[in-house]
DNA sequence: TGGATCTGATTTGGTGCCGAACTACTCTCG
DNA sequence: CGAGAGTAGTTCGGCACCAAATCAGATCCA
């Protein structure tokens, strides 16, 4: 969702609050509410789903523009090497979970490492409907070469945060992963929500 | 990124840890402190922006699955209809920009909503190039009755999280945000980064 | 008046991404 | 064995999404 500040017309500066322009979020809740008459509505939350979404898509962009491009490869490409690389082979299945993407979406994004040469494809012996994907030496070596560039920019967009600003970014986000429900939850950490 | 729990072999269960699998994410540092062999790097900011993704593809993925496809409407589609609800028509560009859409993506995003008839579409007679989105009556109506529950949404989205979470968790991303960089920064809020 | 320039929107070409349908293989048990 | 149920991966149709190129209208001088 948009980020929720800038109502139509406001440009002037504000000063050196150390947050964005607070009297905006002010105004948008404002005109938010004043949309739903009395019916009552959550802005906290709003606030805070719009933001991670927001972030998340300008992370990946500022990310694909400044070293991703370099190499001619998407944030989802970087995943699926970064993953063969740490955890080496696997198979497709169990890739696509550990990438979040859908099957379908890791074939397609397999044949395009495939054709850049940076990942493999051979099929498993024991169970032929099996396809293992794993780095070749190309593919190795531009993981080995990206991945401190990435990390590094990881830190840059978290520059300002404390360490313990991070880690708390990083569990308030894993709850949130965990409220969604979707699965791939098979550790079940406060056991309310176990199946049978 | 992919979630970085989770290697390759490890389904057991661990108890009542009030957060997902702490040894896992620690078996993940390893594993990865492994593959780079003294070169140091920063786990905490790859966590968190890693969560940053994989939160924001979760709660889209379910918002557009639950209560998005009964309207047959996308989360940027969603985006649309509200912010022409909350601030009244407005040019394109501008929409663009409030929905953090590129332009280009922007028009076949209201090429759809169009077809759809919950928008539409009017050039301005004062400057011909102009083009104003408007929310249509049905436009209306949709989002006067979905943004009740995809707020609703929000809310479970956010469940576990105390209100001072939830406003932690929204100033957080607001610094990755400006971290980023991407302009419609025009806050400026520390003033490190004035242009000139 | 009329080119050069600027600005707003659309078009184009190409991925990413999803869910659903499909194909090929494996497993079960009668 | 062999039909049916299950499972792994791919294919398909269709948006979403971006950057770059293009088109059309406005503006600014000279």
């Amino acid at each position: 969702m948009a980020e929720t500040d800038l109502p139509p017309t406001r440009t002037e500066n504000d000063g050196p609050t150390a947050d964005v322009g607070l009297e905006r979020l002010l105004d948008a809740e404002r005109d938010v509410q004043a949309k739903l008459g009395d019916q009552p509505f959550d802005f906290e939350s709003m606030l805070a789903i719009s933001n991670i979404y927001r972030a998340a898509a300008a992370v990946r962009r500022v990310a694909e523009r400044t070293i991703l491009s370099d190499y001619g490869i998407s944030w989802g490409g970087f995943t699926i090497l970064w993953v063969l690389w740490v955890w080496d082979e696997m198979e497709t299945g169990r890739l696509a979970a550990e990438c979040d993407l859908s099957k379908g979406t890791l074939t397609g994004m397999v044949n395009t490492l495939e054709r850049q040469g940076l990942v493999e494809r051979s099929r498993v012996a024991s169970d032929r409907r099996k396809v293992v994907v794993g780095l070749s030496d190309d593919g190795l070596g531009v993981i080995k070469d990206l991945f401190p560039r990435f990390n590094r920019y990881e830190s840059e967009m978290t520059a300002g945060l404390s360490a313990s600003d991070r880690r708390q970014l990083a569990r308030l986000l894993r709850q949130v992963v965990r409220n969604t429900g979707e699965a791939d939850n098979e550790t079940d950490t406060d056991g309310t929500d176990t199946p049978a």
